[in-house]
RNA sequence: GCCGCUAUCGUCUAGGGGUCAGGACACGUGGUUCUCAGCCACGGGACCGGGGUUCGAAUCCCCGUAGCGGUACCA
């Protein structure tokens, strides 16, 4: 089995086209098979070369790594369109050759003027087949004389093709709605249709997965198969992914390219698991789903995926669920690896300057706070920004604070609180005897003892657990001043600064 | 316009001639921890419309309707 996906570098990565790249992958990894990328960039005005490469880094960020490729070379290759000019050239001779194509010089302006009137008659705008039937000696002589011209295909009149698609059946079409289509652009490039088929049937592509855009592209390339006399794929059509509003997904919608989302701190294994249940569904193993059946790994997801099992309609792309996911992978992955993924944030939040060692493990120390209730990585620093900056005079400010200090007793266990911190906070059971003795002196407990304390000592009225977050505080505060980190005022000093204000 | 694809809770979906139409996300209520979150329990919520076939249709067929795609010297 080869599959393949092929992109053309005209600008970021989309999750719709990250769908179906996984949907390729999943089906070669899962049995057997080779995941080939290639490069369609026949159209010059538009691709980039910095566009192929960021889709190249987004597909191994989402882990789809392929077998050949333009980077890593392969026996069918080169994998970029543009390097392939010469295949095309050589295969459109052949059809010339064999009457399956002809020279047409019909200027533009001429081929809009046609489709206009068609369409205004209430006719399908096709080709009206003016070039059809020009003798090739005249077609040479017209070209020796420098005309321009480009090569179309003659589309058989008035039959049928059908093809059958993995996912939706028979699909049948008449090729009285299909008009002799551009094989070879004026300037010598080719157009779609024709460099695909070449493509997959050089590169020997069993199993053509591709969104469902392409469907009415299908019957044109089955005929181009049967010219060429090569045999032709399987084909599967993916249904597209929608925005909300049931549009195709755009920039409309919020974030859509894959690199938005590894910008805002979500996990690639959060995207592909929710991307692949988009359209997909595992097989229920009889009866009951488990609930967690959505979770999956890649190599699950590549163990149980079948073509058979995609749906045929589109889809409603997420965020929620997709948030949802990645909570669950942030809250698997480990501290270490989401420290290092989260840098970034810190770095640019100002709570961290320069990763060092002790910056760095302190932020991994950090995270088991702030990740059970954050969304996406990004939001992590601000989770935890009251551990970075601390102003008494503000925290009294904000209506909820203020709410926890009218609670009988609340001042009394802030003057106590101050009184009683008399060194670092260093761990949850240094935290805990700390308590108990502002407990022992002002006879307050539970909720009336730790919500003063937690404002007094954090400045919020909510957060992370109150025994976790404390011995942070003091951990940074004893950090090295040259850390990186952004200086963290000690919970003594807090204390203290606190009672100051609230008195 | 023409051609094609599609249609189950708000969303992703399972199922498929007789089911209490199941699950997940989201939502609501209650419980739980010093807190947001989380977690646990419970709850509301769907077969696009109309015909036909059938003892029986959400399921099969037809016709509508709607959405999407195509109708390029874009891919």
């Amino acid at each position: 089995m080869r599959v393949r996906f092929a992109p053309s570098p005209t600008g970021q990565l989309h999750v719709g086209n990250a769908r179906t790249a996984l949907f390729n992958w999943l089906l070669a990894r899962g049995h057997d098979g080779t995941f080939i990328l290639r490069i369609e960039d026949t159209d010059a005005e538009r691709s980039t070369k910095q566009s192929e490469e960021s889709i190249l880094d987004d597909l191994r960020w989402l882990g789809l790594e392929w077998d050949e490729g333009p980077d890593v070379g392969g026996g069918g290759g080169p994998y970029r369109q543009s390097e392939r000019l010469h295949l095309y050239t050589s295969y459109a001779n052949e059809l010339l050759a064999g009457g399956h194509a002809y020279y047409c010089f019909c200027p533009p302006q001429k081929l809009e003027d046609d489709r206009r009137k068609d369409l205004a008659a209430g006719r399908p705008p096709k080709y009206h087949g003016t070039c059809r039937s020009i003798p090739p000696e005249d077609a040479r002589r017209r070209l020796e004389a420098n005309e321009r011209a480009v090569i179309r295909f003659r589309v058989p009149e008035h039959i049928e093709v059908t093809f059958h698609d993995v996912v939706r059946g028979d699909v049948t079409f008449n090729t009285d709605v299909i008009g002799d289509f551009v094989l070879v652009r004026s300037d010598g490039r080719p157009a779609y249709n024709f460099a695909v088929v070449i493509d997959d049937a050089l590169m020997e592509i069993t199993h053509v997965i591709r969104g469902e855009d392409h469907i009415s592209n299908t019957p044109r390339q089955v005929l181009l198969y049967r010219a060429l006399g090569f045999a032709p794929p399987r084909f599967a059509h993916l249904s597209l992914v929608l925005g909300p509003d049931h549009t195709p997904l755009s920039k409309r919608h919020g974030a859509t390219s894959v690199s938005e989302f590894r910008e805002r701190g979500y996990l690639p294994e959060a995207l592909t698991n929710y991307l692949a249940l988009i359209g997909w569904s595992p097989r229920s193993s009889g009866g009951e789903v488990d609930g967690d059946a959505e979770l999956m790994p890649m190599e699950e997801l590549a163990r149980r995926f079948a073509l058979e099992d995609v749906g045929h309609s589109a889809g409603v792309f997420d965020p929620e669920k997709l948030a949802w996911m990645n909570r669950h992978y942030m809250k698997e992955a480990s501290p270490a690896r989401l420290a290092a993924e989260c840098a970034r944030f810190f770095q640019a939040r100002g709570f961290l300057s320069r990763k060092t060692d002790a910056g760095m493990s302190y932020i991994e120390s950090l995270l088991p706070m702030a990740v059970g209730s954050v969304d996406r990585l990004e939001e992590v620093p601000d989770r935890l920004a009251f551990l970075f900056a601390y102003d008494a005079a503000q925290a009294l400010e904000r209506p909820a604070v203020a709410e926890v200090l009218h609670e009988p007793g609340a001042r009394e266990v802030i003057a106590a609180l101050s009184e009683t911190i008399d060194g670092p906070l260093a761990d949850r059971n240094a935290f805990r005897a700390m308590a108990n003795r502002v407990k022992e002196k002002t006879g307050q407990k539970g909720k009336a003892l730790f919500h003063p304390i937690r404002v007094a000592l954090t400045g919020e009225s909510g957060g992370p657990e109150l025994d976790l977050a404390v011995p942070a505080i003091d951990r940074g505060a004893q950090l090295p001043g040259d850390s990186g980190l952004a200086k963290i005022l000690s919970s003594r000093d807090r204390a203290r600064a606190f009672a100051a204000a609230v008195r």
